[in-house]
DNA sequence: ACACCCGATTTGAACGTTCATACTGTGGTG
DNA sequence: CACCACAGTATGAACGTTCAAATCGGGTGT
C-alpha cells in the first residue's frame, strides 16, 4: 500500500534539512551546496515526492493551467484543425510543465464569462484563443485585464494583423495555395484553376492569392479571370466548381479546402474516367487522406509549440524584446497523393 | 479596474457575519438562517466572488477536476468520434460542476504514470479511460489504488463485461447494424450485405450479428455467408467488399464504419451509375454528412452523460446500491441521408 | 429558578507551499 | 582583534478555505 503523502516538512526531517531548503532545491536549485542538493535529490527520488499543485498556486497565485475553449458544433469536414491543434497543444503543454483546461461557450460573450470564472476560481494562467476576427471582445477584455493569451489565427478583417500588441501564430495560406499550384503546373498542367469561397473573405481571398502569384507571368489577367471560381465551402459547390472550370479548360485545381476538393476530385473522376484527377484540397483532412487526395497541410504541431512558447516567456517574466517572435506565418506543407480508383478494383 | 478579488474573510466582515457563515451559505445552506443568508447571497452577488479553487482543493484534498487522455494519433477518418466524445465531455464535465484536464501518453504504462503525476500533484478527483481491453494495466492500477474512474467502451476480449465491477458506457453495435439492416429492407431491398473488419474482432463481431440477426429468417444460412464480407479499415477494403458481394447478389450494404461504407459507395457510384447507392455506414463522421452517406450516429452525447453523472455519483459519496447504472449499453441512430450526385450537378 | 437542549453562529487550527527575513559560521579586511 | 560580507540554512507568516469544536441566546420541562 502507498505510505502517507510525502510534503515538504516529512521530507525534511527525514534527511535533517528545514522545508525551505528541500524547496529552493526545487526551485532554486543554485542557492543550496551541492552536497546537501544531492541528499535531498535523492530522498525526493526514493519517496516519490511530487509538490502540492493545490498549495503552490494558493501562494504564488499561478496555476501552471492554460485554458482553452472548445467550440461546441466544430463539427464538418474540417472542424478537424482545431481537434488537431486541441492534441498538439496537450503536447506541447505538457513537455513545457503546463496543464490544459478544456471549456465551451456558445459565443464569444459566454467565452469571457468562463474565461473570468476560470481566472477567480482556478487562478488559470493564460489563454489560447481561436477564431479571433477584428474588434473581438475577448481580445479587449483580455488585454483591458491583463490576462496573457495567444491566439491561433491572425485577426481577420481589421488592420495590418503584424501591428497588433498580442501574439498569434497563422497557417500561410497563400504560400500553400502557391506551392500546390507550382507543384502542378512543373507537372504538367499549364492551365491550374482556384477554386474559392463565396464567403469568408479575408482567408479565402488569400489563398487565392497564392495561386494568382504562381499563375501570374504565364497567362493574361483575362485568362486568370476565367479559371476562377467560388462556391459556398460543400462538396457539391465544389463540384460545380470544377464542372465550370474545366468547361473553360482547366486542367488541374487548387481549392481552399478540402470539402470543395472533395467535389472537385469527385466531378473529375465521372467526367474524366480515364484519368486521375489533379486536385489539390486544403487542411489535410482525414478525408483526403481515405481517397488519396493531395492536400496542404497545415503546420499544426509547429503553431502548438510556437503558442506554448509564446505564452510560457510571457509567463516567466521573460525580457519584453527578446523570446519567440510574436507574430508567426507557419507555411503548410504539401502532402502529395496518387488518388485511389475504387470503380475498378481487382 | 477590478478590485482586489474578495475572499470569504473580506466578505464575511462586509456583512457584519463570520468567514465560516459564509462557507457555510456556499456549501451548507441549511445550516444558515434564511434571512443570514439572504444577505450573504446577496454580497456574493455584488463582489462576484468566486471561492478560490486552490484553496479549497488544498483544504479538502478534492479538485473537482476530471483527466483523460489525448491519445496521440488519433487521426483516421473515425478517430473523430473520440473527439466527439471529448466535445461533450467538456460540456457535461462543466455542466456538473467539474473541469476537464488533458493528458497525452503513448501507451498504457506511460499513461499510468501521468495519471499517478496528476493524482499526487493536482489531486485529480477521476479519469475518463478510452479503449480498455481485458486485463487493462490501467484498471489494474486504478482499482488497486481505489481512484475512480469510468470507461467509455467496454472491456473487450475477456469474461462478460457486465460482471466488471467498474463502470462503462458503450454503443451497442448490433442494434445499430441491425437497425440498419431493417430500414433497408423496409425500403425493398431484400439481399442486404454486410462488410466487416478482418482485424478486431470483438466489435466487429458484433456489428455483423446485428445484421445477422435482422437478416436471419428470410434467408437460409447459406446465403447469408455468402452476404458477408471481411476487409480491412480502408476505403479500398470498403470497395473491394462491395465489389464482391454486389456479384454475389447483395442489393444494398450495411459496413462496420464509415471508411468500409465510403469505399463501398463510391464503388456502387461507378458500378451501377443510374441508381443511388444503398449503403450504411457506421459512426457518422463527417465525410457521411459531406457526400450524403447515411450512417449511423453514436450517441456521444449521451455517453458523456452517463460518465460524468457516474463519476459525480461516486465523487459526492451516493450511496453504493442507487446513482446511475454501472454499465450502460447505447443504441446507435440511424442518419438517413440522400447521396449526392457530383458527376452531373447542374 | 435551575438545568438542559438546540439552532445559529463563531473561533482555532490545519492543509503544503513560498516569500521575506533572520540566523549561523567561515574567511577576509581595516 | 573587532568588524563585515557572504554563502548557506532556518524560521515566521501568509495564501483562502473547511473541519472540529467552542460559544452564544433563547426556549422548555420539572
Amino acid at each position: 500500500m502507498v505510505r502517507k503523502k510525502p510534503t515538504l516538512v516529512s521530507l525534511a526531517e527525514a534527511v535533517g534539512v528545514s522545508r525551505q531548503t528541500v524547496s529552493n532545491v526545487l526551485n532554486n536549485p543554485e542557492r543550496v551546496k551541492a552536497a546537501t542538493r544531492d541528499r535531498v535529490l535523492q530522498a525526493i527520488e526514493e519517496s516519490g515526492y511530487r509538490p502540492s499543485a493545490a498549495a503552490r498556486q494558493l501562494r504564488t497565485r499561478r496555476s501552471m493551467d492554460l485554458g482553452m475553449r472548445l467550440r461546441p458544433a466544430a463539427g464538418g469536414i474540417s472542424g478537424s484543425v482545431l481537434d488537431r491543434l486541441l492534441h498538439a497543444l496537450t503536447e506541447a503543454a505538457q513537455d513545457s510543465g503546463y496543464r490544459l483546461t478544456l471549456y465551451s461557450a456558445d459565443d464569444d460573450g459566454e467565452e469571457i464569462a468562463r474565461i473570468e470564472d476560470l481566472l477567480h476560481a482556478a487562478d488559470l494562467d493564460g489563454f489560447v484563443l481561436t477564431g479571433v476576427h477584428a474588434g473581438d471582445p475577448r481580445v479587449e477584455w483580455l488585454q483591458e485585464h491583463g490576462v496573457p493569451f495567444a491566439c491561433f489565427g491572425r485577426p481577420r478583417g481589421g488592420p495590418d494583423p503584424f501591428a497588433v500588441p498580442y501574439p498569434w501564430v497563422d497557417v500561410d495560406g497563400a504560400a500553400g495555395t502557391a506551392a500546390a499550384t507550382r507543384f502542378l503546373r512543373d507537372n504538367g498542367h499549364a492551365a491550374v484553376g482556384f477554386v474559392g469561397w463565396t464567403a469568408d473573405a479575408a482567408a479565402g481571398k488569400e489563398r487565392r492569392d497564392g495561386w494568382l502569384r504562381a499563375m501570374s507571368g504565364s497567362l493574361s489577367a483575362g485568362e486568370l479571370a476565367e479559371l476562377q471560381a467560388a462556391a459556398e465551402d460543400t462538396v457539391e459547390g465544389g463540384a460545380d466548381a470544377a464542372r465550370l472550370l474545366l468547361e473553360r479548360g482547366a486542367e488541374a485545381l487548387v481549392c481552399a479546402s478540402d470539402s470543395l476538393a472533395l467535389g472537385a476530385f469527385a466531378y473529375l473522376r465521372s467526367a474524366v474516367p480515364g484519368r486521375n484527377p489533379a486536385v489539390v484540397g486544403f487542411d489535410d483532412t482525414p478525408v483526403a487522406e481515405a481517397i488519396g487526395l493531395s492536400s496542404l497541410s497545415p503546420p499544426i504541431i509547429r503553431a502548438a509549440r510556437q503558442i506554448i512558447d509564446v505564452l510560457s516567456h510571457r509567463l516567466s517574466g521573460g525580457p519584453e524584446g527578446q523570446g519567440p517572435r510574436r507574430h508567426l506565418l507557419l507555411e503548410p506543407s504539401l502532402v502529395v497523393r496518387t488518388p485511389r480508383d475504387l470503380g475498378r478494383t481487382t
